[in-house]
DNA sequence: CAGTTATGATTATAGACAGCATGTC
DNA sequence: CTATAATCATAACTG
């Protein structure tokens, strides 16, 4: 099948064509019989690289109206928003919680591109652009599983059904155990496909070998190790070298931040491909010690990524890689994830991860989708992947990633922390008002179409007492209706446990004297709630935090004799802690040193931060108090 | 005894979505 | 429970 026989226009056709897409790849073709440019549903559960922006195209320049892009990141909102408006005659807009197009401009687009929460509170608040969509896509649609982020997505993909009765629903998904169970839930075609336009072998490594799945070998030297050596370490990095010294470029994944350091600093050693000016570049992005050690690297090709890296140290980490300035990047899960970053060679040295009480093994899905990242189309002539193994665990390696099938996708919206959160927000939006209406609404997610046995009604009364003591629903006779509060919880999209907090503590506010009021109130009140992700408290620091949490007592929300758990709370005395200091003029570099956080760690907690200082200001005006310092303190934290 | 090394104990461990209203080069 | 590497504290040891 080719580009030109599908219903494009002229320019659309010559825009692909001029870009090598001629004739269309399998598993694109599949989709186009089961309908994708004609108005029908497809699941399309295919490996990363095999084409699936195209089919996405296709979808939403052939429906007939606006068409929505849903993604779960905000780093692939902004590399989808650039793709799409590559296409000629295609406007297209972008909303997500940091960069937003204005709300009315948002329904003019041809194409928007925003992130599933973006779109559930978009929905939640009546946006009008909704109703007017002909087409929606929702990339990496097995995040359905994800505990969490997955039961909004769901339900997000349920009330667009509902709310857009002809709506054409296209849903991209990795490969995984139990896609027909996604299909049938969005009575979609299911397309499925191994196929890749680039070979992809991959293999265990155990003693100088690697085996791969085609019935390959590779042999690799590795130096013999002395006593300081470890052997997984120096195995992977002869595995890089090999790889780059053959022209290739090579991922390297780890499990824990500072081992994507360590290796990159072990890997620097060997100065691959020298890049000074790209050295030199990285140094004008600031300095924290993080920062050097990254600058560091790359003037020998070598570079790092995690989540400790402030934001934009990990996009030019991922553009030099783009631009073949870097041969190497020494990363932690969050690559694999992530942006498109391909790879000749993808070498994953450790596939355990420590999860707080054991050492558990990584999904298969996830070592998958790393896998996924080798080979290159137009580039690479082929992708390795390789998994770092000994003699005695090459076996159980090959059973448990390279012939295995990925997790099968389970919802998780019988959480009772999604379940509140949504109940409260249906009634909120004005969905429903009963029990039995909120059950309805839900009899449509993916929860409903994989339990058909459980009552849903049973389970939303449940929740709906907790909220009720929680003061954002009211509850008369059978009907339902949400609080001032609890409008303004769903409104700020706060969890409702989020919301009860920050009203419990205007109220103890308003019992303080004024002098005890005052930025370190604020933060410590928004810092203890679930939406602020806590910060790690060393036990060497926990002595001195305590000292700090017993001088400033009088300031604080939470009697030290109440606080429950009292570590939870200290580790949210932790966070308010560098938040204040930043407040006061703290640069991050000071602030990762005191606190050993990463760069990247003091600005998403900022950023939250701000966020929830806005919606504990919204919650004051509810509460019809007045606590000036949320929104003192908010205006100090942005520069 | 002072300084050095060996041994054992302790410590820490991936990731990241959302609201809203102004001001700015 | 099924880990491991880096760091720290203390004990053992050497000259």
């Amino acid at each position: 099948m080719r580009v030109r026989d599908l219903p494009l226009s002229a320019a659309l056709v010559s825009h692909y064509e001029s870009n090598g897409i001629e004739e269309l790849y399998p598993p694109q073709a599949a989709a186009v019989e089961a309908g994708v440019a004609a108005g029908g549903r497809v699941v399309a559960a295919i490996p990363t690289a095999s084409g699936k922006t195209f089919i996405a195209e296709l979808a939403m320049l052939t429906a007939d109206g606006p068409a929505l892009y849903i993604v779960p990141l905000r780093a692939l909102a902004r590399e989808k928003y650039e793709t799409f408006d590559q296409l000629p005659g295609v406007s297209v807009g972008i909303s997500t919680g940091d960069f937003d197009a204005a709300e009315e401009e948002l329904g003019d687009h041809d194409i928007v591109v925003a992130t599933s929460e973006k779109v559930d509170s978009a929905i939640r608040n009546g946006a009008p652009w909704v109703e007017r969509l002909a087409c929606v896509v929702v990339d990496e649609v097995h995040l359905l599983g994800a505990p969490g982020r997955g039961p909004t997505l769901e339900v997000t993909l349920s009330t667009l059904q509902r709310r857009v009765p002809d709506l054409q629903l296209v849903a991209l998904s990795a490969t995984v155990d139990n896609p027909e169970a996604i299909a049938d839930w969005l009575d979609a075609e299911l397309v499925e496909s191994a196929w890749r336009p680039v070979s992809l072998r991959t293999g265990v490594y155990a003693d100088e070998s690697v085996e791969f799945d085609d019935g390959t070998d590779l042999d690799v030297v590795v130096p013999p190790t002395g006593p300081n050596d470890d052997e997984a370490t120096e195995a992977t990095v002869a595995l890089v070298e090999d790889a780059v010294e053959t022209g290739g470029q090579c991922l390297a994944f780890v499990r824990s931040r500072r081992e994507a350091e360590a290796l990159a600093d072990r890997l620097a050693d060997e100065d691959l491909s020298p890049a000074p000016a790209l050295g030199d570049e990285l140094d004008e992005l600031g300095g924290t010690a993080t920062g050097r050690q990254l600058s560091e690297c790359a003037r020998t090709g070598v570079g790092f990524h995690h989540a400790g890296l402030r934001s934009a140290h990990r996009v030019a980490v991922e553009n030099a890689f783009r631009d073949r300035r870097l041969a190497v990047i020494c990363a932690t899960p969050t690559l694999a994830a992530g942006v498109n970053v391909p790879a000749r060679r993808v070498v994953i040295r450790d596939q355990k991860r420590y999860t707080g009480d054991a050492m558990e093994w990584i999904p298969v899905l996830d070592v998958h989708q790393m896998c996924g990242r080798a080979g290159r189309p137009h580039l690479d002539p082929f992708g390795e992947a390789v998994l770092v193994g000994d003699a005695d665990t090459k076996a159980e390696l090959f059973d448990r990633y390279v012939t295995a099938d990925a997790e099968a996708v389970d919802s998780q919206f019988a959480d009772p922390e999604a379940l509140r959160t949504h109940v409260l927000s249906v009634v909120a939006s004005g969905f429903a008002d009963s029990l039995d209406g909120v059950a309805d609404v839900f009899s449509a997610t993916y929860y409903a179409h994989q339990n058909p046995n459980v009552d849903l009604a049973e389970l939303v009364a449940e929740v709906v007492s907790d909220l009720e003591a929680m003061e954002l629903l009211d509850v008369t006779g059978e009907t339902l209706s949400a609080t001032t509060l609890g409008a303004q919880t769903s409104r700020q999209y706060v969890s409702p446990t989020t919301g009860a907090r920050i009203v419990s503590g205007i109220r103890t506010i308003e019992t303080m004297a004024d002098d005890r009021v005052t930025a370190r109130t604020a933060l410590e009140v928004v810092c203890d709630t679930p939406d602020m992700h806590d910060t790690y408290l060393g036990n060497q620091e926990r002595a001195q935090m305590y000292q700090y949490a017993r001088s400033h007592a009088a300031e604080f929300t939470t009697a030290m004799h109440d606080a429950d758990p009292f570590e939870e709370w200290l580790t949210a005395v932790k966070t308010a802690r560098i938040l204040h200091e930043w407040t006061e003029g703290s640069d991050i570099e000071e602030l990762v040193e005191r606190y050993r956080i990463g760069p990247g760690d003091v600005e998403s907690r900022v950023e939250r931060a701000e966020w929830l200082l806005g919606a504990a200001d919204a919650l004051c005006a509810a509460l019809d108090a007045d606590v000036p310092e949320f929104r003192e303190v908010r205006a100090l934290l942005s520069p």
